[in-house]
DNA sequence: GTTAGCACTCGACGAAATAGAGTGCTAATA
DNA sequence: TATTAGCACTCTATTTCGTCGAGTGCTAAC
């Protein structure tokens, strides 16, 4: 079952070409390299065998091979090199997200756009979970009758608001009190549990107002993990460009995938455990993206990991490049959260 | 150059015909409707005359003919008639619209989701211009060491946040002076005019704390058009369907067009000054919706026109379905936005 | 174990043939 | 004078067929 060094390195050299060229390697190809002196025979034997182990595959008769997922595994798990990223790049990369960025929707589109951008693949990131985020500050603002706006801020500078329905004996005056109670009595509770400590909490200063809190604790229950999350999606027409997509069927199935952004939220907020992940072909839950591979990383306050982001592309992907700018814009996106204007 | 009431029947069908197939249409499915009692051979002679009129066109010689864009532009403002809007559709746009959408943001992409579900098309809205709102409230949060989360509600209930550095000298307690200070002194003041009026009133219990202000003006313009709008598109892919998309050239272009919101931003910004507006083909001012059209309405609260939105698809349109629909959802949007949950 | 040689397979590409839709024109008709 | 039937013609789409070339697998020789 173990591949001896020189079918490794024969299965590396169709992987990279195929990677480049896009089109079945054939055994002269690769018997023409530099470094390996062998015939296109003995490259044609050893590639028969690479078939049989499940490594390649011949798309039909005459044609030459293609690597198969199990391949890309092997390749992703042990033999691709990290390419470290040009200049170009980190100065590309710099460019979008050098602007003052003060406001989380501009960050995550910068982000995904500059990873589109670099990469030539489909980008994606998903916003901030709140959960592991401290409560810092909770403020009604009255509305038009009967209506108040609900803000909640977390100490990582993040903020959501809902419109609710305010009773008409609560007044201006009660709604700044009880945005100053609550501020107090729960600064610092994670935002988690924030719903659940204030219904436990309501036998103080705020029992009479027990079910304008519920009202409350309902939008902000609601709110910590947006039910349409804005999942932000670049380049997605990138993939147009491969010829793996010229054949529209492929495409209208790939961007349907794409579009349903529920779709993607699943997958990112799953990879977010992970700080890389590396998903390839048939290892996706989704058989639409079958074909594809999807990279994700992870972004971060501190030690508490937010939420994650990552690229998807034909698994014929530049893998060792993208893992390198993944790795890259991790490290940018969590400091411009933690240390800049968030 | 003005056209007989036959010509103008002729050409109406031909219309019709060609909106459902997409095919260029021949003279014998002309003669062959109902209504007309002519022969092939005479609907010929009056195709010929449109075409050199410049109502239609011929692919090649012995294809049919197909409406130019000056046919759908004579359609649309004379003969076309509102197709009123079905049970069933009624149904699936009150669905998207039903929910408790307490943020704008949802409200947006619900909205735009119901459009291109309906439609078939490409459905796209531009969130609400805060210029002509109101100021209702402004609050500074502090976050961790020289930072604060500036939030800005106006009265209709929108907000804007925005983290801004905060000097050493001034601390919680002050943050909260300044808030209510700057609240108490512009509350109601329109939004386009708020940084300027900051500047001008910068004399009085404030005026220590100017290059703070400053801050916060430039901030506060900043937000009040955002520069990376947050256009919501639905549907993209559904022009894929087309047989007008079906070169994947074709697709990659106006998927293109599209990914770029800047551009559409910009259609929308000009479209909101008209309550309906369409736009056919080469009418659009970009090149690369030339074979598109586009067709808007605006959404408002009370009079005040706040933002639009619309549907991107073939010139080869349903045009009165359309209206019809982006009527209806003018008036939902609108309702949404002024009596219910923001 | 490696290689040269060769017959074989299969898709891509282009030329030629065919079918069919639709036209424009002419001459007949009402 | 307006309409129509008839017909030759044009152009595209589709199919068929032959050729080319890349690449293979196998065998026999090194």
């Amino acid at each position: 079952m173990d591949l001896d060094a020189r079918k490794l390195g024969i299965l590396k050299a169709i992987i990279d070409e195929y990677i480049l060229s896009a089109s079945p390697v054939g055994s002269r190809a690769i018997s023409k390299q530099d470094g390996f002196n062998l015939s296109s025979a003995t490259i044609r034997n050893e590639m028969a065998d690479l078939e049989e182990l499940g490594y390649l595959e011949q798309p039909h008769t005459s044609a030459g091979r293609i690597p198969s997922d199990k391949a890309y595994r092997l390749y992703v798990d042990q033999m691709m090199q990290k390419a470290s990223l040009t200049d170009d790049e980190i100065k590309l990369i710099r460019a979008h997200l050098t602007a003052k960025l003060d406001e989380v929707e501009t960050v995550m589109k910068q982000t995904a756009q500059a990873l589109s951008a670099v990469t030539h693949y489909t980008a994606m990131i998903m916003p901030p979970m709140l959960a592991a985020n401290r409560l810092r500050h909770i403020q009604l603002v009255p509305l038009r009758e009967g209506r108040a706006l609900m803000i909640v801020v977390t100490t990582a500078g993040f903020a959501r608001e809902a419109v609710i329905r305010v009773p008409e004996e609560i007044n201006t005056i009660e709604l700044e009190r009880i945005s100053r109670v609550l501020t107090e009595r729960f600064r610092d509770c994670r935002m988690d549990q924030l719903g659940e400590r204030i219904m436990q909490d309501m036998g103080g200063e705020l029992f009479e107002r027990r079910t304008f809190l519920n009202t409350m604790v309902e939008a902000i229950e609601h709110k910590i993990e947006p039910d349409a999350p804005n999942v932000q999606l670049s380049g997605a027409t990138n993939m147009l460009h491969f010829p793996e997509y010229s054949d529209v069927n492929k495409a209208k199935m790939f961007l349907a995938a794409v579009e349903g952004k529920g779709t993607l939220y699943e997958l990112l907020k799953r990879a977010s455990r992970l700080e890389f992940s590396i998903t390839i072909g048939g290892e996706n839950e989704n058989d639409m993206l079958k074909d594809c591979s999807v990279v994700t990383a992870t972004y971060q306050i501190g030690e508490e990991p937010l939420g994650s982001f990552g690229i998807i592309g034909p698994t014929r992907m530049h893998y060792g490049k993208v893992l390198s700018v993944l790795e890259f814009m991790s490290r940018c996106l969590s400091e411009m959260l933690t240390d800049d204007d968030e």
